[in-house]
DNA sequence: CGGGAGATTGACTGATCTCAACCCGGGTGG
DNA sequence: CCACCCGGGTTGAGATCAGTCAATCTCCCG
């Protein structure tokens, strides 16, 4: 999985984005890793729910997309990682086994960092600390937030936050679509539901003008209707 | 709401299950906390959705529902505190307003720590760092599993599932009923149904002879097949 | 050109929700 | 002391959202 003309290097470390920001150069040297991220192709596993993790995956390009299996073998999304984001991190800390599967759907480059090496971090570096607690309440708040959505909104109000999200979280590519691309099987992962009532309402969405779909591209149209469709505050 | 026979004092804080008990004496002494905790009533609202949170609840005492207030007003209960649990430390950690409300439902006594002083322990005290993002990432964890659940298991699944995590969770009292007792409401509420659904499948587990229903205390009779019913793992 | 994955559509089913009536026990004011 | 009221708790009936099944369709690929 290595030895790919890796685009983004250890300066990654120090970027402003990142977790590693407040590292003392002296910190930063001790981060095993003089070799370039890994390459992860799309299709590839990051790392799948039960197995025993080592440390933290840092996106530095692409995005993963992490679920659950449930019961039957279906899969709920819980999130993307993209550019910026950390993988794994639950695990490393909770030193439990990973409770989620990573696959990559847009190929990525990912470093790894050690769990010793972030333990010692947040020992003794109470920035570092305090940056991933910010991180994990961040998501915790979410999560929260979405065990509300999915437990009172319809499948309707939930795939239009979801569309409201994805709008928000991704990039669109020149033409106005949403740079990510997901099957319809994977929105009705997100939102909790069969990929048949995706399909219908999104094209009821489409015929009431609020989105563009082009196969798997989508095109928010109207972002306040579908606002209020989803009954969303923020 | 203070003056009160205060059954735990400030001992609390050294007690192996406080997420304090790494703290040095010498920090130890640093948390202003002279006084008894905090009496709060049945009923009494520790802090609500939207509101600021200048720091950590320490619940030594009583049983407190946190609950999220969905569009139409219904709740949907997140989790319990209850003894050595800490309330509010996600808002405290990212500075943002409260997104849960903390309801009372058994008399309870609940410390308050400043935000300044626990920003300070996190900082400087490596361990109490990552014993707080352990409970962080611990908290995440069940709410990726509640996310999922509620997406994929039909209502039957979650009840049985419920229960066996009340279980798990409370004590019993002498006959073996569960020492919490919700309202129909609040089981619906937890579930994310219906009361009305909530109160006939419970009447049929009864019917079952899995649980035994005396008013709002429950038995529970056959835990094997709640947990088959609940298709759960754990 | 055949095969397979994903997307669509239609028909049917059924789990849940909603609405409405009614019950029950406790507390209260007259 | 008693009628009344109110907050749950129950039950039944009907409405419906959304899931399942099955048949097609459309690409894309080898």
């Amino acid at each position: 999985m290595k030895n790919h003309t890796a685009p983004v290097r250890k300066e990654y470390f120090s970027e402003s984005s990142s977790i590693f920001r407040h590292l003392t150069p002296e910190e930063l040297a001790r981060i095993p890793i003089d070799q370039d991220p890994d390459f992860y192709k799309r299709g590839t596993i990051v790392y799948s729910e039960g197995s025993r993790i080592n440390g933290f995956y840092c996106v530095q390009r692409g995005i993963i997309k992490i679920y659950k299996t449930g019961f039957d073998g279906k899969e709920q999304i819980i999130r993307f990682a993209k550019k910026g984001d950390i993988m794994g991190f639950r695990s490393t800390i909770t030193r439990e086994r990973a409770c989620t599967t990573a696959k990559v759907l847009e190929d990525a480059y990912i470093s790894f960092v050690h769990a010793d090496t972030v333990l010692e971090f947040v020992k003794h570096n109470g920035t570092f600390a305090l940056e991933l607690l910010q991180i994990a309440c961040k998501e915790l708040g979410e999560a929260n937030d979405y065990i509300t959505d999915i437990a009172q909104k319809t499948v309707r109000e939930r795939l239009a936050e979801v569309l409201i999200h994805l709008r928000k979280d991704f990039d669109l590519d020149h033409e106005k679509y949403l740079q990510i691309t997901l099957t319809r099987e994977e929105l009705a992962n997100m939102v909790g539901t069969a990929t048949e009532s995706v399909i219908r309402l999104l094209s009821e969405f489409k015929q009431d003008g609020l989105i563009e779909l082009q196969g798997r591209k989508i095109k928010i149209l109207d972002e306040k209707m579908l606002f209020k469709i989803g009954n969303m505050n923020d």
